[in-house]
Order: C-alpha cells, then sequence, then structure tokens
DNA sequence: ATAGGGTTAG
C-alpha cells in the first residue's frame, strides 16, 4: 500500500537499528521486550553505537529545556526485572487477546464476513501493542507494530505519537501528525502540546493558529490550557488577548475556572497587571479557588505588591480555601518582594505547623532572598529550623550554594551536635 | 481505547 510505505518512510528513522540507542540512552543492558518467545519482532542485543545524526534532523529534538517529567528516564521508570516480566506478559498477552477476539461476542459478526467488524478488534489489540511499546520508551517496537498494522485508528496515530512526545522526539511526531489523513483535537493538541514543553514557543503557536483558523477546528479547554505557557513565553499582550477574545467567546472562561485562572496567570506574564486583576475580580466568589487566589498572590508578588497579597491570603483563608505549597511560595515571594520580613516568617510558620506542608527549595530560596535583604540570615533561619525539624543539611547546601561557606560550615557543625545530642537519648529507649 | 499541569523563587 501507498499509505503504509509513506508511513514506513517517515519512520525509518525509528526503524534504523543505528537510532535504537537514542531511546535508551540510561539503558545499562540490553534486551529486547519481546526476544523471549517472539519472532516477528527480531532484536539484536549487539547494536553499533548511536548515530545522532539519524534522528536529529531537526533542533526539535534537543531535549534541553524540556520539563523533566516529560523525560521519563527508561531505566528508572521501568525497572530491569520488570522489563522481563513485562516482555513475558506481552508476548502471552499477545495470543490470549487474539483467543478473547475468537469467543467475543462478535464471534457471530466476524464469521458473517463483514470485513470492518472483523478489523476493529485487531486494530484495538495492536493499538494496545503500540500503547505499550510507547509508554515503555520501546519506540521501534512501536513502529514496528504500527507500521505492520493492516489498519490504524485515529486513536492509533494518537497513541504513538503520544509515545514520540513522550520520549522527546516532537519533531517525528510532527512528521507523523502530517500523515495523518483524519486528525482529531486530541492530535493537534498533542503536537502542540509537545512543543510548549519543549519551550518551542512559535511552533506551538504556529501550529495552534493553523489549527483554529486554517483547519477550522474548535480547541478544547486541554488544548487551550497547553497553549497557554506557549504565549506566555512569547510574551505577547496581543495574542493573549485575542486568545483570551476567543476564550470568552466560546465561553470556556465562564465554565472552566481553570481556564480564568490560566489567563491570570497570562495576564501576569505578558506584563499585563490591570487585566490580571481584574479578570481575577470579575470571578464570582463562589467560584474562587485556592489556585485563584495563588495565581492573583503571586501577581501581587511580581508587582512586590506584598500587602495586597497577605490581604489575599488571609480572605481566602477566611473563605475556608486550603492553601498549598504553592500558594505559600507565592505568599512568600510576595513578602520577599514587598519587604515583609515578620509576615513572611509569620507564613513559613504556619504552612509548616499550621498545615503541616513541607517546604522545598523553592520556599527557602524565598526565606533567604527575604532574609537576605534585613540581614542577620543564618540565625534567623536557624531559629525557625530549631523549632520544626527542618533541614540543616539542605540549608547548608543552599548557604553554600551562595558562596556562604562560613555560614553553611556553622550549620554543618550545628548538625554535628545536634545528633551527638540525640544520639543518648535515642539510646536511653 | 488516545491529551489531561490553573498557580511554582531568584
Amino acid at each position: 500500500m501507498i499509505f503504509s510505505t509513506m508511513v514506513f518512510v517517515s519512520l525509518s528513522p525509528l526503524l534504523n537499528p543505528k537510532s535504537k540507542t537514542k531511546f535508551f540512552p540510561n539503558r545499562n543492558q540490553t534486551y529486547s521486550p519481546l526476544s523471549l518467545n517472539s519472532s516477528f519482532l527480531n532484536k539484536s542485543d549487539h547494536r553499533p553505537p548511536p548515530s545522532s545524526s539519524t534522528l536529529h534532523s531537526s533542533p526539535s529534538s534537543t531535549p534541553q529545556g524540556c520539563r523533566t517529567r516529560f523525560h521519563p528516564c527508561p531505566s528508572s521508570s521501568v525497572s530491569p526485572p520488570a522489563r522481563i516480566t513485562h516482555s513475558r506478559s506481552a508476548a502471552s498477552t499477545q495470543g490470549s487477546l487474539y483467543r478473547h477476539a475468537s469467543h467475543s461476542p462478535s464471534t457471530s459478526a466476524m464469521c458473517s464476513g463483514d470485513p470492518n467488524i472483523v478489523l476493529q478488534p485487531l486494530c484495538r489489540v495492536q493499538t494496545g501493542l503500540v500503547q505499550m511499546y510507547s509508554n515503555c520508551g520501546f519506540l521501534v517496537e512501536a513502529a514496528k507494530v504500527f507500521d505492520e498494522m493492516p489498519d490504524r485508528s485515529t486513536v492509533t496515530w494518537n497513541v504513538f505519537i503520544t509515545g514520540l512526545i513522550k520520549w522527546g522526539e516532537v519533531g517525528l511526531a510532527h512528521s507523523v501528525f502530517d500523515l495523518m489523513s483524519a486528525r482529531s483535537i486530541v492530535s493537534w493538541t498533542l503536537v502542540i502540546d509537545g512543543y510548549t514543553r519543549t519551550n518551542q514557543s512559535v511552533k506551538a503557536f504556529t501550529l495552534f493558529r493553523k489549527m483554529v483558523q486554517v483547519d477550522g477546528i474548535e480547541p478544547t479547554e486541554v488544548t487551550l490550557l497547553t497553549i497557554f505557557p506557549a504565549i506566555a513565553n512569547l510574551g505577547s499582550i496581543k495574542i493573549c488577548q485575542s486568545v483570551h477574545g476567543y476564550a470568552e467567546k466560546r465561553g470556556f472562561n465562564a465554565f472552566d475556572i481553570r481556564i480564568t485562572n490560566a489567563l491570570i496567570d497570562l495576564y501576569a506574564k505578558c506584563g499585563c497587571i490591570e487585566s490580571a486583576s481584574r479578570l481575577f475580580r470579575e470571578i464570582p466568589d463562589h467560584r474562587k479557588n485556592s489556585v485563584s487566589w495563588t495565581s492573583v498572590m503571586s501577581v501581587f508578588a511580581m508587582n512586590g505588591m506584598g500587602r495586597e497579597a497577605v490581604e489575599s491570603f488571609e480572605i481566602m483563608e477566611k473563605a475556608g480555601l486550603r492553601p498549598n505549597a504553592v500558594t505559600f511560595l507565592s505568599v512568600l515571594s510576595a513578602c520577599s518582594h514587598g519587604g515583609l520580613v515578620e509576615e513572611g516568617l509569620k507564613f513559613f510558620n504556619k504552612m509548616v505547623n499550621d498545615y503541616q506542608l513541607v517546604p522545598d527549595i523553592k520556599h527557602y530560596g524565598c526565606l533567604i532572598d527575604m532574609l537576605g535583604r534585613a540581614g542577620r540570615v543564618t540565625m534567623k533561619i536557624l531559629e525557625i529550623e530549631r523549632g520544626h525539624g527542618g533541614d540543616y543539611v539542605l540549608m547548608s547546601n543552599i548557604l553554600t550554594g551562595a558562596g556562604r561557606f562560613k555560614d553553611a560550615e556553622r550549620i554543618r557543625e550545628m548538625l554535628d551536635k545536634r545528633i551527638a545530642f540525640k544520639l543518648p537519648g535515642c539510646s536511653v529507649v
């Protein structure tokens, strides 16, 4: 079939054994998923060294700037023993699914010879295979199954595109997307999302615009939430406004609080504080959730409006909404920028004691920044830490990173003393 | 059967 050949050609980099290693950068042992008792995917365990040129046809493959969850590590997410287990079940599943198909309720229909009904279960099984391989990072295997499928549904294509994007092959995913004859909104969203997450904002927005303007396809709320970070990255208030208008016109804004919250953030990042806070004010109170408040607090934080952020926090709390770690980060950042040291410390206390939230490096970063402006850095932080069993080592590392070797040294000493003090206590118990 | 992050320091 011509179509199949086209797909094959476009996937040839994936099917090229030389490119295999690229997908398993952390793999320290090689074995194939179906090698145990499958012959239809013949794998070699002795592959030539990676040849990046076979795949890097465009800079889009560059993983730099990608968010981490975008590039799960194959060897950590799927451990070798699990893989072997998986391999066995994959191979046996294949058989059992086929058996299942022959005993399924549609057996009579299949016997009647209706090709559509016969093909559907096969397509689904193979789609499942493509998905399984894609999720595990076995893109070559996924491509092979995909290529050899006699019949592919839109879901098959989407599943394969998902796999390619998940493992950083956005450019390749786009090529596959281009070959589709019937793209669903999921297909578009996937590729746009791939570009957004790899910081290819122009490509993301170009594709989004093509989808809406040329192909006349309506985005879903997921598509919009996907395109917002790209627009924020472009920093264009004009695009921000036009997308906002679109969302408003289609009713997204009214029916999905997530869209409104994301728009607040988008306006702020495009430098339009007034629009951001107006958008927030226009949300009916009963629809405001903690993310809405957090978003508006971060708008205040960006502009040194500490008082307003503190005030927002209090209103939010009174409304019975529970702040999370991000909420506290916003308010701490606002306190830091607004010079509200006492308030900032109070919020940090509240976070740890009242809400039992564990501060991370960003919270400490805010604290350091805040206290750094006021002087007295180390002792103040240690006061907090002593009360709440915080992480001295983390603190010490932060200070070392900031060039405060002397302070870091002192913290280590205190840590040692603390351990020395604690040990006898433990032995009594 | 397929997307599925509202908000994350400096």
